[in-house]
DNA sequence: AAATGAAATGTTATCACATAACGTTTTTGC
DNA sequence: GCAAAAACGTTATGTGATAACATTTCATTT
């Protein structure tokens, strides 16, 4: 029997896993992506997309702002922060989780999907999917109800792999 | 063909409709729920439920605090508006929608289900689903990441059938 | 009916998250 | 180099939510 595609990053989210590659290539998957869409991963921004990269765990602005000024060594204003997150969720680097209201690396910021995330309620690592098939099924079933989608944000909390 | 069980009220959500019905309804409703669950449902739980639904917008904590205020007459605080909430959370009478940091009235109070909800982004109104299958293809998904499903939240944005 | 404990509500203060508005600096294209 | 655009700094404020403690109301027992 065949499966339908899944690309999710549970294997890394979800297990242990040398956590600094995956840091690497989001950092380097990012600079080209900019460069290739001739917008600028300054600085700043890209110091906010490695604390994201951090760990697999949604992190909030005010968390990343106290990092920031910790690295830095020098006061850091909401407005900056904010800034960036804004601009790395225009250019799908993140993605925001609402019931949480923080920020999460994306690992396939090169294609196009809905918001689909498996929180961990244990561990509070959050792992993202793409998943067609049940994209399709939500389509259908919003279209069973006369609504047209555009988009969908998913999320499932439960226990991850290492934390059953 | 037969098509599978949703439960759905769109139809009075994303549809004209006597809305003074729903309201109805649903304090009938919840009235009996807190009867047989030997709950109280006091009198400013019951103006913030009511308030809730006077629309199927969902509606924030301080605008429900403003038209507390406005109807009352007096100085509400907001520890007494999410005092309510929090009691009708629990009883599952209402839901919150955290892209929205807002709370909606439950059409469903006594069938356990996840949240589904159909948001509008034309008139902002948001109907609410309980589809089982959908469900089951939620956890399917998710079991094949290793990963065990307690709640999940699904949030679909596009056009009610109204607005498209 | 008074005593009691539990539940609900009132009140003060504060925390957490997010953005508007405006000035300055840096970068980029010409 | 120059002008426009983009990014960044700074001040202030808006919006959503809760901690902690005092007081009142309610239900039950006696």
């Amino acid at each position: 029997m065949r499966t339908t595609a899944l690309i999710s990053n549970t294997r890394a989210a979800h297990r242990d896993h040398d956590h600094e590659r995956c840091r690497t290539a989001a950092l380097a998957q990012a600079r080209g992506l900019c460069l290739d869409r001739r917008v600028r991963l300054t600085p700043s921004r890209e110091a906010v997309l490695r604390l994201i990269w951090d760990s697999h765990c949604p992190v909030g602005a005010y968390s990343l702002l106290e990092r920031l000024e910790a690295e830095q060594g020098h006061r850091i204003l909401p407005p900056t922060v904010y800034r960036a997150l804004e601009f790395l969720l225009a250019q799908r680097l993140i993605h925001r989780i609402p019931s949480r209201n923080a920020f999460i690396g994306c690992p396939f910021p090169e294609v196009p999907h809905h918001n689909l995330f498996l929180l961990c309620r244990h561990c509070g690592a959050v792992a993202e999917c793409c998943a067609g098939p049940l994209d399709q099924a939500i389509a259908a079933t919003a279209a069973r109800a006369g609504f047209s989608v555009t988009d969908h944000n998913l999320e499932i909390e439960g226990l991850c792999r290492q934390c059953q």
